[in-house]
DNA sequence: CTGTTAGCGCCTTCAC
DNA sequence: GTGAAGGCGCTAACAG
């Protein structure tokens, strides 16, 4: 309601020393500085977002692009909002989210309509032709995760390949010799998705270096996808001792049906899911898992797309987070038994 | 890049013409405004958002305030954000999320600072302040829920007290005798929180109706809490064979347990969940629900938002919508048998 | 039907 | 250390 200028008649001064005052970017008497502030509590003074965003060219906004396709939303992915909209109000930024399905449309509309300073991208494919246009525009972005060639520009990725090798090293470790890795969905995986790309890579670098047997199986991340594919892991896979999965739907799912099946976990059967802290505390056993720190990513994401809009120098930062082993079974899981535990559940 | 400057030029025309060709509020002949729409996207035009909320006093911008406290973020606020951003973003309005903890000042920041037209409230209680203050600053809004008091604004809410009618009604009707209702915290029931008093209400006014048993127990939305609280169901209230549910997260720990305990659902067990269709899915075996139609709420909630903003007359509409019943399971649930299920899985 | 012009609220260069 | 003034891009009277 009260504009710099009531501030400024108030205070007996010129609304330039009342910006000033506010900004700091010159120096001010201390006596003029607190007649100002004075003034401006009094009248609940607040700079209008607007009129500054026109002035200085900045809206102090930040968008996360989230289209939202088919493959609904997850608890992941609430995370990520969350989280990312906390560390940009803890910046003094606004963050706007966008679901607009149509990214490109998108980008140029937040954009060139100036209603954000920058960008984060979710859901990166191999090759994202959002990027080439971001660049074109020349807007500051930031990805969660990444695309093939990633030069000049910053992102925070988890490192699924690692997560994957982590994932099997353990179970190798435990005497497991025939492993399946449950993948997200198959269109995914053919559009270049990249957690689904390196994942498969690192689970199969992984089988090799460790000489296990192992399954690549895709899913849907929807429950009945998990159900089906977990009787099928049952009918075809009958010597698979242990699951690993980045598909947070389909565990769900599997680890209710074996439940069902009288599989018992970690028991009969060893699962390994990468996870948020968070997600995983959802399961119940407790599930050992390869740490997938949203939260953290979201945060680390945020802010460095802030520090470009700030100039923070520095150039691009590019960070791979490593997923941490956490082992939450109490009990120890199943070495590799003669006995094929998925099939003794079939009969 | 481009302002309305430059396609006046482009176009030879004044900077009012542009903008009544863009907006429509002034008839323009049909060859200026072919002359005037060919320049802008030659140039790719895009009103710039900064400029036009400081001489329209309008940001077209809604926030949703969501205080992220402690008790975590769940799927069913995910699906509250996105079908919000969807609405309002169908509707031409930015969409900002602040999970600000402190509510009062986030509202005295995003509106005085003039980044939101209005404000979506989620988390409401009987008495909540924000209503007030929303009031005193002149902001419009809408709440997702309301409060005892609510003359002269705008909500939409699902009917609580009727969704656990109807829960209880169906369970009567089954035949069960006794039944149990998990609520959600303690803390939030005795903080006020709507649906948790109002459901309470609901299944008490039912239980009475029908003439049955039923006991009351409310549970932190926790998977933890929920796993105790089915085995302090099964120790405490063994003839209960009936169970209905406002908290997801206990129901989905109270499923889990069931099969661990070899209660089948709805064999032995039947369960009713008031949750929203996407969430019923992620059950298995398919749980009889009391519909929660969490997308529509919100989009309902957002598009009156918005129909205040644009001074769509008609005054505060307030829309409690009824949960349907939805019964999922195929084969019959458990009418009240004479053995004590819940007792018999204990042993 | 179209042009001219004054702001909207703030930032920032230029002058003192 | 402080003022005055121009302008950011757009809207909406006010004049034709």
């Amino acid at each position: 309601m009260a504009t710099m200028a009531d501030i400024a008649r108030t205070a007996n001064v010129s609304v330039s020393t009342v910006s000033y005052a506010l900004s700091g970017k010159r120096p001010i008497s201390a006596d003029t500085r607190r007649r100002v502030l004075a003034a401006m509590d009094e009248a609940g003074f607040r700079p209008h977002a607007a009129g500054r965003a026109l002035a200085s060219r900045r809206s102090r906004t930040v968008g996360l692009l989230f289209p939202a396709v088919g493959k609904g939303v997850t608890e992941l992915q609430l995370e990520f909002f969350t989280s990312a909209a906390e560390a940009a109000g803890e910046h003094g930024y606004a963050f706007i989210l966008s679901t607009a399905p149509n990214d490109d449309a998108e980008v140029l509309r937040l954009s060139r309509d100036g209603v954000v300073d920058g960008l984060i991208l979710m859901e990166i494919r191999r090759q994202d032709p959002r990027v080439a246009l971001l660049r074109a525009e020349g807007v500051p972005f930031t990805l969660i995760g990444h695309c093939d060639e990633n030069v000049g520009y910053s992102f925070v990725d988890l490192d699924f390949a690692r997560a994957l090798e982590t994932a099997v090293a353990h179970l190798a470790g435990l005497g497991h010799r025939e492993v399946a890795f449950v993948n997200t969905s198959a269109a995914l995986l053919e559009a270049g998705y990249g957690p689904a790309v390196r994942s498969l890579a690192g689970f199969e670098s992984a089988l090799a270096r460790f000489g296990l047997r192992g399954h690549h199986v895709a899913c849907e991340p929807t429950r009945d996808a998990g159900l089906e594919l977990t009787d099928h892991l049952v009918a075809e896979f009958p010597a698979v001792t242990a699951v690993v999965s980045i598909n947070r739907e389909a565990l769900g799912a599997l680890v209710g049906r074996a439940y069902e099946l009288g599989v018992a976990i970690p028991g009969d059967l060893s699962v390994v899911g990468v996870l948020s802290e968070r997600l995983a505390r959802l399961f119940s056993p407790p599930l050992t898992t390869v740490d997938f720190p949203v939260a953290a990513m979201a945060r680390l994401g945020t802010e460095l797309l802030i520090r470009q809009l700030e100039g923070g120098g520095a150039g691009p930062t590019q960070t791979m987070f490593d997923g941490a082993l956490a082992v939450r079974s109490s009990s120890g899981p199943a070495p590799a038994r003669a006995s094929p535990v998925l099939a003794a559940a079939a009969r």
